[in-house]
DNA sequence: AACGGAATCAACCGCAATCTG
DNA sequence: TCAGATTGCGGTTGATTCCGT
């Protein structure tokens, strides 16, 4: 038996709402409430309806503190950062703007903001878009910057999770190494659940357009451990990190020594990824130091920037034309690293 | 003024999750 | 425990408005 409509299609006014209807709706939840079932909802309140219809035209539109017109700064910021967080899970980023509904902010995204943060990306960028279905799939994803240096990434986030996964990981992978080297990477783990997820409503996301091209090929696009310890104190993993000969390469050129890892928590994941992590004030500033020495420093504000620009050319929404070679380079280039672990 | 394409956004659709008897 | 009912969500559609020519 299949499943039964959730309404007589056939019987039920379907279309814009009129004045009326909207005031038949409202008046009778005012009175009476939803009573916990939208389906017997319209027979009750005198509307020729179905249930869903009436539950959507009064969460969007008639229920009390919606907000209307422009969105803020502020609010396209919230957006953005949870965007970069938790992708275009709606209902989640709404809950974060009173008065925003998850339909109003999805067509804002849709149709003004992505092409908002659009502007900001260099022309080559848009012409050729690297491929990635960020962040809620395991896939890799291919850039390449003004100066033509390339860059890999591998997102280890839980593909296909319907909540807010216990952790969540970028991971920036650098350039290829040379075959004979062990490849470094590094992770930033970030959210542990709702709370701490909400948390990144105040994650700012970017920075003015004039700062977005600093990065070299040695600087992952990611936020700093700084703002990390911010926005997500339990930041940090546990274990250890072995190598055939103890040390790690970063983008192929740069050694990193076995003893300059130690005092950080640090372990491979199982794809072979190693994951790095600091904890307290002293790991911190110890983490910082380290990243400025192995990465050449750079202004951390603008690594959300990018990453929401990727995010925004890696819609993959028929905005852009994925070149799908580009794809399966992407993903075999991982391979290819995670083989010299 | 007329037309066509782009932009906007309310509403719909289908699926998955959750509830309930 | 299970099947059907209901809810909630995200993607998509299509009517309307806007804007450039």
């Amino acid at each position: 038996m299949g499943r039964a409509p959730c309404c007589d299609k056939a019987s039920v006014k379907r279309g814009p709402w009129s004045p009326e209807e909207d005031t038949k709706l409202k008046e009778y939840i005012e009175k009476h409430g939803t009573g916990g079932n939208w389906i017997a909802l319209p027979q009750k309140a005198g509307l020729k309806r179905c249930g869903k219809s009436c539950r959507l035209r009064w969460l969007n539109y008639l229920r009390p503190n919606i907000k209307h017109g422009e969105f803020s700064d502020e609010e396209d910021r919230i957006i953005c950062s949870l965007y970069a967080n938790i992708g275009s899970r709606w209902s989640i980023i709404a809950a974060q703007l009173p008065g925003r509904t998850d339909n109003d902010i999805k067509n804002y995204w849709n149709t003004k903001l992505k092409k908002k943060l659009m502007a900001l990306l260099p022309h080559h960028h848009q012409q050729n878009p690297p491929s990635s279905f960020f962040p809620y799939s395991s896939s890799s994803l291919q850039t390449t910057d003004d100066n033509n240096h390339h860059y890999y990434y591998y997102n280890t986030s839980a593909a296909g999770a319907s909540t807010i996964p216990p952790t969540m990981s970028f991971t920036a992978v650098p350039p290829p190494p040379p075959s004979t080297t062990t490849s470094y990477y590094y992770n930033y783990t970030t959210a542990t659940n709702t709370a701490a997820a909400s948390s990144i409503m105040s994650l700012p996301f970017y920075q003015n357009q004039e700062q977005e091209h600093y990065h070299t090929q040695q600087q992952p696009l990611l936020i700093s451990p700084m703002q990390l310890q911010q926005y997500y104190p339990m930041f940090g993993s546990e274990g250890s990190c072995s190598s055939s000969d103890g040390s790690c390469s970063y983008g192929g050129n740069k050694e990193i020594k076995k003893e300059e890892m130690m005092g950080f928590h640090h372990h491979h994941d199982e794809e072979g990824v190693i994951i790095m992590g600091c904890q307290g004030e002293e790991g911190i500033n110890q983490w910082t130091e380290k990243l400025d020495k192995w990465l050449g420093g750079g202004n951390p504000l603008d690594y959300d920037l990018e990453v929401i620009k990727q995010l925004v050319i890696s819609s993959n929404d028929g905005l852009f034309s994925v070149d799908e070679n580009k794809t399966q380079e992407g993903m075999m280039m991982n391979k290819s690293i995670y083989k010299v672990l």
